[in-house]
DNA sequence: TATGAATGAGTATTCATTCAT
DNA sequence: GATGAATGAATACTCATTCAT
């Protein structure tokens, strides 16, 4: 992975990365509160009593704070998402089940953290390096879901198995991030549309990947 | 449809419509180009060559303008939707075919307004009009897309094909609109790309939708 | 008197006249209403059915049409002024009456037009011309005043009968205007209280007039 | 006396009160310029060196500003008023030379604050506690007078020895008021006329609370 | 280094005045 | 002339960034 992450200064005492710490998480709250970057150093002050000056001793602009709350956040996402496809599906699942397996693996990672990646979402068209880091979160989750499909290759009809399970990767991962409004707002997401949506993408994955001729 | 559009004051001269919507279009490419509403009312001035006076008199400000700024593209997109969807398919089509179709109307409709559709899917999070007309355009077209496929109700396999209809249309609809970078830049949008996840969904939902057991 | 009025441009045409003279009443009506000239000549315009382009068709400034305004109030005021004092006093009237009607005669002009005085009272301080105007307006209210007294000026008891009528003028004068709030807004003028205020004025002045040694 | 005072935000260096006082010193300076609050905060910051950003740090609008203007204002002049009031007269005072104490103390204490109060009495209208602040201190002024010229009750001719002298204030501060352009410039106050209306106020006042009847 | 006050360019909005129709 | 839309300078207020303490 290239490293993307913009370094903040190096603080040479302790107290002071715990401070720096205090204002990214001050800033993170904020932004999921407003579901955007319209919040002001001030708040971001204010809310962890660090001073906006100390906050500049760490940082260049406002943008690149953004872009380290960023980091650290597409951070642990990565590791969530690590893990949860790690975890081994049962001993003798069926391949339908493996779908199953996968798309809430993906939705269960997706609805945890919603409400962080919406906000970078609508920020990834002015930052690119918060839209390269998006990517890179999607490409991960995409490396995770098609190691458990294609895992079963030789269960899957389509004559294209790699692309098969990409292309399902895309549109689950589309669906859902739309369904919980992080790309908009259109639909208010209610539980029970949730469930239903989940139970349909796995319904669709499986039926695309077992169809002999697409 | 209520009546969403805020009414912007009438002029009683042509010459004062004119500049105006020079100043709607001006506003609109700037909402294009930017991604948001990140633009000055004297950005929009400038652009149009109509003065931030006359842009007041007509409207109270400036998200009274952004909102009949989406006003018009969605009128606009609501009436391509409409004629697109109304268009009869072939005399012998199949089944299939009739998904096809189904998939590649909306496709072609989102492609057409995609980079305008963005910038208002990202303001929908604060303004509720802009939202509330954004979901409308999608109900809109999800009824198209519904009206062709119940048409062929008795091909469908899956038990409840209303659900089965709906849920493919939110699929399409949602995987098709982050494909176009419609709620993020996450990818960057090919040609190629774009041929084979259309493909991919008309495959996906032909198989959806025929499964007997979902 | 001096020509102290900006001649508006002349009119050629008796409609214009009346138009434009709509114009002054709402000009007039909302200087009363809001208490000073903070209102916009787009309000006049509408209040009166008269375009602003007419009303510049007339004169040259905003400035200058509320002198005009001033000029038309005080010209009214002036007459009634004038003819307030004109009327004679009974016939066989005593000191102390007299002095009673040349305060009562100030206090009811004073009253009947304090709610335009007040505002252009306000506007003196920048418009001299208005400022001199209402210097004009109280010399001939003093000039009254004083023809009533010195009429009686042998039973004065002062020594210098000019002076100290002029003093009591501009004292009667001030307290009254002061009481109705021409000059600010401290007290909030009852009805009990300018009764009483008068007849002391009456009391003060008729003890002042008459006094041996001053 | 309640709490009136708009309180500015507290800072918490001392450099930052230097220069908002700069402020505050800038903004009662154009008013009394001007006559009005017609300056902008732009002059303000021209002229105190401040910057406008650091006056908004300390407060929430213009209209704060001036509120905050006023109530330091004010509470000078409240505190020369008592001092003022507070002297004592000499020993062997006659009674007509109480009352020449009483209004020359008025008299002084209106003279010097005259161009401050002027331009809070035209805002007064729109402010509500500028309003009251004033009232405040015309009431304050009304006490000390009333103190001086109660304490000889027994040689006021006057049946409501109370009434005569709140009279006598009110009719003593009003003609002061107006003379010296309080109110309004109606009259250019010249030095000469000013001795002679405090003489003939003086006189009045004197003749007024000596006369039997009335 | 930390603090938080100061800076000042930038923004939406208003309104006297102009001018095309 | 009359109309009322257009103009654009002006104004209060914000906030990322700097800097004195």
């Amino acid at each position: 992975m290239p490293n993307l992450e913009s370094p903040a200064r190096k603080p040479k005492q302790e107290r002071s990365r715990v401070s720096f710490d205090a204002a990214l998480d001050a800033a993170l709250s904020l932004l999921v509160e407003r579901g955007s970057d319209e919040f002001t150093l001030s708040e971001v002050s204010k809310r962890s009593g660090v001073s906006t000056g100390a906050i500049y001793g760490r940082v260049d602009s406002k943008d690149q704070l953004l872009r380290i709350v960023n980091g650290r956040a597409m951070t642990r996402i990565a590791e969530e998402t690590e893990a949860a496809f790690a975890r081994p599906g049962p001993a003798a699942e069926t391949f339908p089940e493996a779908v199953e397996r996968a798309v809430r693996t993906m939705s269960e990672v997706l609805r945890a953290h919603g409400p962080v990646i919406g906000p970078f979402m609508r920020m990834a068209k002015r930052d690119h390096m918060i839209g390269a880091r998006g990517k890179a979160a999607f490409d991960q989750m995409a490396a995770g879901f098609a190691a458990v499909l294609l895992a079963r290759r030789g269960e899957i009809g389509h004559p294209d198995p790699e692309r098969a399970v990409t292309s399902s990767c895309v549109i689950v991962y589309s669906a859902l991030s739309r369904w919980m409004g992080l790309g908009s707002e259109v639909e208010a997401p209610g539980d029970g549309n949730w469930v239903e949506i989940v139970d349909d993408l796995v319904a669709m994955v499986t039926a695309f990947l077992q169809a002999r001729k697409p």
